[in-house]
DNA sequence: AACGGGTTTGCAAATGTTTTCATAACCATC
DNA sequence: GATGGTTATGAAAACATTTGCAAACCCGTT
């Protein structure tokens, strides 16, 4: 069971001073700035810490104006492979910071994120991350009127009121389609994720159908389908379409998750990619080099970016006077693999 | 910027309570128990919250005996499909209870697993999870020191010291190596992860092996590989072997991940499943039911244990004094699919 | 108008830590 | 052994909230 202090409570700073015969002040120096404590007095100290079992107590220390140590992410979800490498980047540079993670997932739903916002509020986080670029004005209220210092995180837009950490998703879906495009594909399927509260699916479609049309192509509404982040689904929703007489001769998938959906609906259907179709993703998940063949995709820097937002948030937290100019839109790169082919001449 | 209260910082209770003309006192019951509070009172409250902005906060609550809030979850990795739908379900029951998730991640190492421990006995974390029934002394003598409710998830074994939430991982290795051999498989290749600081792995690897050793089979040494949690690497390591002269009719794999490694393996090879080869999972990730063809494997529920978990934990919270036998032994359930049949006759 | 009972509110203490300022201890030098 | 200059320590205030106790209030009865 808990070993009690004096009080009946953990034992704290007093407990602690008591049993080391100096003041709770000398025992808050001995954890805050060791240095300046005498040695003969530190080795009192440490030993009655360890014989008490002594834990410091960040709620309190964030009491008298010091920070909680805690930062929050809040994040569409979790359980998906999207965001996970970022999450862990995320979190193990925090942890490098002598910081700690509080995640709380809003299930794609920004009232939420609003609700969510403010109960990580009452947590007194040092620093909050949000993903995407667009939230309600509430949420961005709520985080200005507490003077949290924020990033946006994912997605990358010149010109932002916020610090943004992410990458440009227009250009990551135009030089998807981009590529399809100058293996002669000209007649795409788009299957791309649910838009209603996530700007970075939106931009990648937007950024895809421009380089389309910019070429002159028309993209008829038969030729878009909306794709939930799951394999299965994808799969299933892509193999209804593909079974239709007319196939497309390439699909552009909103993500790796969906392509790697559309792969296994080929290979269900006995359609060879990329002899038959091609396919293309966004992301580079964990397991995309595995596929056979290869999947054809835009990496995204996840683990850049995780890594980039906890050193950008510390920093900030670190030194509140300090101006930076925390915005970084990470380089993408195009990742040729063997989904992707000419059209056979008979699409 | 932040809006600043009378004393310069955030609006505090007593900010409110002046707006409202009441005591501090006052404030404090509207948010605590609002029946208590007559309506005019309460309205004049709610008024005076709104102008000013005021977010309690739970950091001081916590001081005069009050709980964070906060939930630690400890765990081996975010970044894999292992744990992220547990994540997400304990995560989201925690939100209903009103409490938010502190995670952090120690990488399969169970040194570090303790500095965590510590790190998030610090932030006064209300309860506490840790995947696994192996750790360090230090880890479970810090929990026990400071009187943290706690519960070891993932991994069952009867009669254990701490209340556990998970399955049987011996029994989900038995099972899936038992269909192996029902079909008739004699020559397995045991593909399974790293065990140190893993005793769901070990437990995984040895009821599968007493398995086999129990139909009277030997297992050489041969047949035994290590692949760690990610396709691309566990694809590469089955490859190898396959490529060998001498190969086996099934693979058991310790888990998903380190399934679909092999069934790439196998596709790159061009070696035929299941006709030439049967490969057996353990975890129902997200998308093996995808794979063509669909993956055999064993249904690991983590979506329950996460929900469990979190019920349990706040449970354990709200009433301390009572004595909760908190221990499930979630059941497994294989899954057949697609991918294992009976060995060849060549084989 | 005084009374009575329950409901609502205020006062003040308590919580664990940091921090400012003042004092005490130390050490070298004369 | 007195002096002066560091260096190390202690006392007390401050932080934002909750809570036990006591006082004030309200409203219907006498």
């Amino acid at each position: 069971m808990a070993r009690l202090g004096k009080r009946g409570r953990l034992p704290g700073i007093v407990d602690v001073a008591e049993r080391a015969k100096v003041s709770p002040a000398t025992v808050s120096r001995y954890f805050n700035d060791p240095d300046i404590v005498r040695y003969r007095t530190r080795e009192r100290i440490r030993k009655a810490v360890e014989d008490l079992g002594y834990v410091r107590n960040r709620a309190m220390r964030s009491m008298v104006g010091g920070a909680t140590g805690s930062i929050g992410l809040v994040i569409p979800t979790i359980d998906n492979a999207i965001f996970s490498e970022m999450l862990q980047a995320f979190s193990s540079a925090l942890a490098t910071h002598g910081r700690t993670m509080l995640i709380a997932a809003h299930g794609y739903d920004l009232a939420r994120e609003a609700v969510l916002v403010h109960s990580l509020s009452e947590q007194r986080v040092d620093a909050l991350a949000l993903i995407g670029l667009e939230h309600r004005p509430e949420t961005l209220a709520q985080i200005e009127r507490q003077g949290i210092p924020a990033a946006m995180l994912w997605n990358y837009r010149p010109d932002q009121d916020w610090p943004c950490i992410g990458f440009d998703n227009e250009l990551a879906g135009r030089l998807a389609a981009e590529h399809l495009l100058a293996l002669g594909h000209r007649d795409i399927l788009f299957a791309t994720a649910e838009e209603r509260s996530n700007d970075r699916a939106a931009d990648r479609r937007r950024g895809a159908l421009d380089a389309v049309r910019g070429a002159g192509l028309p993209v008829p509404e038969g030729r878009r389908i909306v794709c939930p982040y799951d394999i299965r689904m994808s799969k299933e929703l892509i193999a209804g379409t593909l079974r239709a007489g007319d196939r497309p001769s390439a699909i552009f998938a909103g993500n790796d998750v969906i392509a790697q959906g559309a792969l296994f609906a080929a290979t269900s259907l006995g359609i060879r990619v990329p002899d038959d179709l091609s396919v293309i993703g966004i992301g580079d998940f964990r397991g995309s080099d595995a596929f056979e063949p290869g999947l054809t995709t835009v990496r995204i820097p996840a683990r850049r970016i995780g890594q980039l937002a906890a050193d950008a948030l510390v920093e900030t937290i670190d030194w509140p006077e300090a101006d930076f100019h925390h915005e970084h839109c990470c380089p993408l790169e195009l990742i040729v693999r063997g989904t992707c082919g000419s059209p056979s001449a008979a699409g």
